[in-house]
Parts: C-alpha cells; sequence; structure tokens
DNA sequence: CTGCAACCTTGCCCTAAGGGCAAGGTCAAG
DNA sequence: CTTGACCTTGCCCTTAGGGCAAGGTTGCAG
C-alpha cells in the first residue's frame, strides 16, 4: 500500500502524470485511506508500467485505453504494429541525425544526389562561385515547381556539359557576369547561345521552356538582376529568336 | 518564385506548418505577388530544410528561432548538444523497444533482474505459482517504498534460501496455505519459524521488519487476508514472539 | 463565357500529455 | 508545535500544428 508519490518515483513519472491515466481511465483509481490519500497495490505499479511502456512506445493514451479491453488476440496484433511503427520512428530519427550532421557540415542536401554531385563538380571545370550558387537556387525553384519533369530536365542539362563547345559557351555566360553591358562580346556570345539552342532544341525554344511553363522566365527575371551584362545578353538572345 | 503549397510539398511538411514559422519568427515572410499570395524563393526553401532538420531532431521553434541569430561558434556547439541529445533519444526508444518486447512476450521487467532472476528458480525448489505471485507483489511494494534498501533486504532473503533448512521453512509456509486453520501442524511451523528467525535476525525482530517501518506489517495483512490458515499461523508467531 | 476544382487568404477554435500554481489538509521529525 | 515534505482538487498554460469557415484567385474544360 504505496502513496501517489512512491509510485511515481518507483515508476520513474511524476504524480501528475498518474492523476491524469486515472482521468483518462488508464488506471483504476485505487482506494482512498482515512485522509483521501489514494493507496496503490503492487498490481497497479504492474499496470502502470505497462502503460508507461506503451506511452512510451507513442502509443496514444485512448489507444491504451482501449486495448487494456480488447481481447488477447488483437492485443498481440496491435502491439506487433507499435513495435513496427516503433522502428520505423527509430529509423526516421536515424535519417534525422544524418541530415543533422550533413547540417553541421554546411552540406546539407536541398536536392537529389545527383544533382548535387553534378554541381559539386562545377568548380572543376571552371565554374564561378556564384554560378553554382545560381544554378542551385534555380535547380530548388525548378525541383519545386516541376517535381515530376524536373529530373528529366536536369538531365539533359547535365549531357549538354559534356560537349566542349556548350561547356564554354555556358563558361562564357558565366564570366560575362561582369562586363561592360556595352561590350561588344555580348553580342557574339548571344549569336553563339542562339546557334546552340537551335540546333539542341529546334527554333523557338529556350532551354528551361521546354516544361511549358512561366516559371524559369520568373528565375531569368532574377538572374538579370545580378548584372547589367546578363541582362543586355537576355535582350540580345530574345532580339534574335524574335527574328 | 513559388508558392506556399508548391514549398510545403517540395519540403515535405504542411502549408499550416510554413504560416506557423512565418508567426514564431522562424522563417522570414516573402513578398506578396498582386493578389496577395506569398511568392517564396530558392533561399526561402534552404532556409526551411533547415528548420525542419532541426524541428524533427527535436529542438523547440523558440530555441531554433533564437539559434537562427547565434554567432557561428555558439550554433556549432548547439548543434552537437542536440545531436547528443537526439543520439539519447534514440538510444531510450531502442530500450523501450526491447520492454514492449518483453511486455509483448508476457516477461516484462519490474524490478531488478537479480530479483526476478530469483523469482524465476523458486518453482523449480518446489514453491507454488501462489506464493510467487505474492513474493513478487511484495517485492514490488518493497522496493517502492524503499528503494535504498531493499536490495540489501532481498539480498539476505535470498541467501536465507540456500540454506536447507530455512528454505524447508519457507516451503512449508507456502504449503500450509491450504490447511484447516485448526491443524496442529501450523503450531509446528510457527515455533520453527520463531526459533529460525531469532537465530538469524536476534531476538523481537521479524525479518521485513528490519526497515523499522510499517510497510510489511501491512503486506503481511493482505497475504494473510488469502487464507484462514496463514492468518492464523500469523497469529501464532506473534503470540510466541511476545513471550 | 462559365463553371469547377484546386489554390490561396485570415481568423478562430481544438488537440495531447501533461506542467505549474493556488489554497487547503496531513504526516513525521525535531 | 512547528517545519518541511507530502497529499487533495481545481484551474489555467504550453507545443506544434490540425481543421474549418468565409472569402478571393487561378487555371483548365466544356
Amino acid at each position: 500500500m504505496i502513496t501517489i508519490g512512491q509510485l511515481a518515483r518507483y515508476a520513474g513519472v511524476s504524480t501528475k502524470t498518474i492523476r491524469v491515466y486515472h482521468d483518462k481511465g488508464l488506471l483504476p483509481e485505487p482506494s482512498r485511506d482515512s485522509s483521501g490519500y489514494r493507496r496503490y497495490t503492487a498490481q497497479h505499479a504492474i499496470d502502470l508500467i505497462k502503460i508507461r511502456t506503451l506511452a512510451e512506445a507513442g502509443v496514444p493514451l485512448a489507444r491504451i485505453r482501449d486495448l487494456k479491453a480488447a481481447p488477447g488476440e488483437e492485443f498481440r496484433r496491435a502491439l506487433h504494429q507499435v513495435d513496427v511503427d516503433l522502428t520505423a520512428r527509430i529509423q526516421k530519427l536515424r535519417q534525422t541525425r544524418r541530415r543533422l550532421r550533413q547540417l553541421a557540415a554546411g552540406q546539407i542536401q536541398m536536392l537529389p544526389s545527383e544533382v548535387t554531385g553534378h554541381l559539386q563538380r562545377l568548380p572543376g571545370v571552371g565554374f564561378s562561385p556564384r554560378w553554382i550558387a545560381m544554378e542551385t537556387g534555380l535547380w530548388i525553384l525548378v525541383f519545386a515547381t516541376h517535381p515530376d519533369t524536373a529530373a528529366d530536365l536536369f538531365h539533359d542539362q547535365a549531357q549538354a556539359l559534356t560537349d566542349p563547345a556548350l561547356r564554354q559557351m555556358y563558361l562564357d555566360y558565366d564570366r560575362a557576369h561582369d562586363l561592360d553591358p556595352t561590350d561588344p562580346r555580348l553580342g557574339d556570345l548571344a549569336r553563339r547561345i542562339v546557334a546552340a539552342t537551335n540546333s539542341r532544341y529546334g527554333p523557338g525554344d529556350l532551354p528551361g521552356q521546354v516544361t511549358g511553363s512561366a516559371i524559369p522566365a520568373l528565375i531569368q527575371e532574377a538572374v538579370n538582376a545580378s548584372s547589367p551584362a546578363w541582362q543586355r545578353l537576355d535582350t540580345l538572345i530574345r532580339d534574335q529568336l524574335r527574328t
């Protein structure tokens, strides 16, 4: 015959927790002593430990209450389901921990690993950090807006970079960022881009517009904003595509 | 420039979650388009993924908000602490899963393993299931009421059972449960118990009373209630101790 | 053009599993 | 006889969102 505090310490919970379990019908109210204190038996301790085991496994209290009334067969199946769910939760927490460590290393995965792998190889071929950052943001938006087709689009772009001429063209685009908007090399570059685009995708479609969406235009707008030269380049390209 | 729904799907959360993060100052409110819709950038997506990583690791949202403003050094240390806590949580869940499986097997651990081990060996020496059940309940109450001294008391009792004469005495106590309260063998047993108790603990102390607490008396009361013969036996023992 | 479904907006209330506090009664020890 | 550690009930508070209402927007189909 123990008090609520002793039972609580024994089970490693607070007295409030025990009272809540009484209110919710999980644990029967014990009898009271002469001064109105609750007096618990060993059976209450056993029940409480079982309840806590389920509660710590993530089973909602209402479910635990129902389970106590369930026949043995259903109870056994329910316990197995709880075990499965718990295992899944542990697995998910482990994955969260992996991502937490990526975050700590500043290497958090925002995109499919084939994309991040590709982006990580770009500095080695001469692209600037600014370009990489722009590409990263761009692909995040593409994957957010077109989850279904983004991977195909990405494969197409990645494949384009394996062509030395196309790669050089993108490198020139990258470097054009700091040119004067009146630099004649911009016109040259615009012509090369239009030609390459036409030969790769046919006339009338900029890469990225293949999805038929207006989103890449918005991206382009943001891209242009960061450099007057790029803005000029965009204008030149549009002019030449229109003719 | 994506909508709240696209951002939500990309990050694997609900739109409500994103709005809550705005309200709590975790994620900056993005600009609105002409019809008042929120329009998010890739940077928002990056921030959101980071926030979710911390949130899923169990960091309270208020803490995450403060962390964003923390200097790099403190941030790094905080991340490490989160990692440690998360690892501890995973470990605890694994332990919960172990206890869940014990529960499924009907073998849940209510007492230190040395005690349960001892109790499991009792049937092999001839004690009845009823006796084991009584001992189990008894030890639960003792460990609940006297966590500090219970282990010592238990060791003493377990050691007593290694003496063949004492063990036989406890076996006789067990079997006395079903005797007629007037059976003369009860007087015999009472004498042996008193003699053994006196020689082991000195005169005047029943085992269990060594803790100086009234609790064992309450236990004894409950024990007696289950059998008229045991009740009679208790009376006989008290009589003889008094003389 | 019109409808319809799927979005978006704010505002409000609801939930689970307790925590915390108040105001009062009880118990054991010095 | 007081003091500190218990116990009692009752009430409000918290976290991280979920759900719903009432209304505005957008895009697509017929």
